[in-house]
DNA sequence: ATTTTTTATATGAAAACGAATGCAATTGCT
DNA sequence: AGCAATTGCATTCGTTTTCATATAAAAAAT
């Protein structure tokens, strides 16, 4: 018998999500301490890769409802971090990047993230990081089917 | 080079959030067809292990903000769902049971969220298993400091 | 033994959220 | 082509969340 766990403590949904939890307001704390929105560093994270996205596409990264991030797409254009188009092809879409003040913050944040990942993860050895990582990258596509 | 991925792809605060994100989801759809709050099975199978706990610890577990806690412990309350009882010990703490309906309810979901979890972790070895909960579980210490 | 500080919970006002819905554009059917 | 079904986004409105604060009890300090 190995249950010494209460049902919490091996329910694999909890451990994700207390885990994460934990991770993100360590940062948290510090993007506030900036005057910063947490959503608005999460929006601005996820349009770090490409050349713009639909608001769809970004509503699937970024891990909102679809009218939360809508209404704060718009707050976030009213304070020129983003630039909203409409795109060409499909008159529906609207297209999202990142306006140049808001790459200036974003460069910031992202460096302030990466420290305090390389700072939790110090006590880990790079096998091990990378081994976690690549066993949520595993379970992020099972999930998705 | 193997920077084949973008930001988030490679940071461990997000692969953490969307993996927690997609696994409880499909969960909280079944949750959600069978009328019940997410909250309220978060909060139940979260007081599953105890005799009772008080505001305070059940919040710890269950990673709420303490006045959003407090009031859908009302709710609950309210519902049948828990007990709330003053403790002999400490005068301000209050004391939180689950009730005998939520009991049946919690037993209910209990075994729904096993089998969903059985379900997802299938195609994994049971070595996998162990070694994804025990490393997170260890981010979880390390993290809490 | 007071006074001060900290801890545990509750509550009110304001903000955010999300389900439902609306509208417009696109796709799929026949 | 014409009509139905679907998709992309915005908005409304009732509910929930949360910040700030209140209250009361316990602990710490003096």
């Amino acid at each position: 018998m190995t249950t010494a766990y209460s049902f919490v403590d091996d329910y694999l949904a909890y451990l994700l999500a207390r885990s994460s939890h934990l991770m993100s307001e360590q940062f948290h704390r510090q993007v506030l301490a900036q005057g910063w929105s947490i959503n608005y560093w999460r929006v601005l994270a996820s349009l770090t890769n490409g050349d713009g996205l639909t608001l769809t596409q970004l509503n699937e990264r970024v891990l909102f409802k679809q009218p939360t991030l809508s209404k704060l797409v718009g707050r976030m254009e009213n304070e020129k971090l983003l630039i909203r188009a409409k795109d060409g092809a499909d008159k529906r879409t609207i297209k999202i990047f990142i306006s140049p003040q808001g790459q200036t913050l974003v460069a910031d944040l992202l460096a302030q993230a990466k420290a305090h990942e390389a700072k939790v993860l110090a006590d880990y050895s790079e096998e091990q990081q990378q081994l976690l990582k690549s066993m949520l990258r595993s379970l992020i596509v099972h999930l998705k089917e």
